[in-house]
DNA sequence: CTTGACCCTGTAGTTACTACAGGGATTACT
DNA sequence: AGTAATCCCTGTAGTAACTACAGGGTCAAG
């Protein structure tokens, strides 16, 4: 068996985790990665467990975390895992995407509506226009 | 009649748009809004009419228009105004907030699914870290 | 040895703001 | 007139989450 421990550059890491490899210097520098060792060239090198890390948050972001409730979740990866907490911070994720999509979705809607008075024709005359500038009282 | 020609303040124009102070001097510095005349002391000099303009670009921007598109449409009436391409305009941007309304539904969702499995108490054992945490081939 | 790719640190850009600092100007009140 | 509070000026920098670039050192393959 092969127990040899794998270890990877920035590069090597970034690739195997499919984010950008400055994404890497700047996970670090807001204290989601640890500051791994170096060779004596300066050179990072990570192991298996970072890469594993990097997913972590990669895939925390796929679920719509801010990079703040990221940190929290790693802290408790680091300490104790408390199911409730992380509860907790799901929902109130849960909460925040809903009210983006109602704010989106009232948006597109105004929106919609206004460009369906739209002639769409070559002409100087638009009710979208109009509607942004109806006078002031 | 009142025929004496209303004169604004940088922060008197922001009040009565109920815009930031400082978004006004952003604007100008995005070339949304015009660089004014000045006092001698150097204050800026709005009139009605960039009250009028600032209050287009914060609809604009309530329609969920991004600045650059708004600068089209101001660009439009500063010159000849065009409905089709307005309409275009129009249209694009309800694309763009419908492509990001079923992002964040699908986020959301998926979240929602995870975080259903937590039992929500105070143990070590969490169905949404687990996910996280999920081995790399 | 050479070359190309990689790494390092530092800096700065993106979008749409917002806040702060230092110093001058204005306004209202005494 | 003096005073104090508020406003304005320009410049700078911060927010969130990245991403890109520069100058110079390092590594690996030919």
């Amino acid at each position: 068996m092969n127990t040899k421990k794998r270890e990877y550059s920035r590069g090597a890491l970034a690739k195997a985790a499919s984010v950008n490899i400055e994404t890497v210097r700047f996970y670090e520098q807001k204290g989601l990665m640890p500051n791994p060792p170096r060779t004596t060239a300066g050179y990072r090198r990570y192991s298996q467990a970072h890469l594993e890390r990097l997913i972590f948050i990669k895939r925390a972001k796929e679920l719509g975390f801010q990079l703040e409730e990221t940190g929290k979740l790693l802290s408790m990866i680091d300490g104790e895992i408390d199911c409730s907490t992380v509860q907790d911070i799901a929902l109130a994720n849960i909460e925040l995407i809903n009210a983006k999509i109602a704010d989106l979705t009232q948006i597109r809607d105004s929106l919609k509506e206004t460009a369906s008075k739209c002639t769409g024709e070559h002409t100087p005359e638009c009710a979208l226009i109009e509607r942004l500038l109806t006078p002031v009282v």
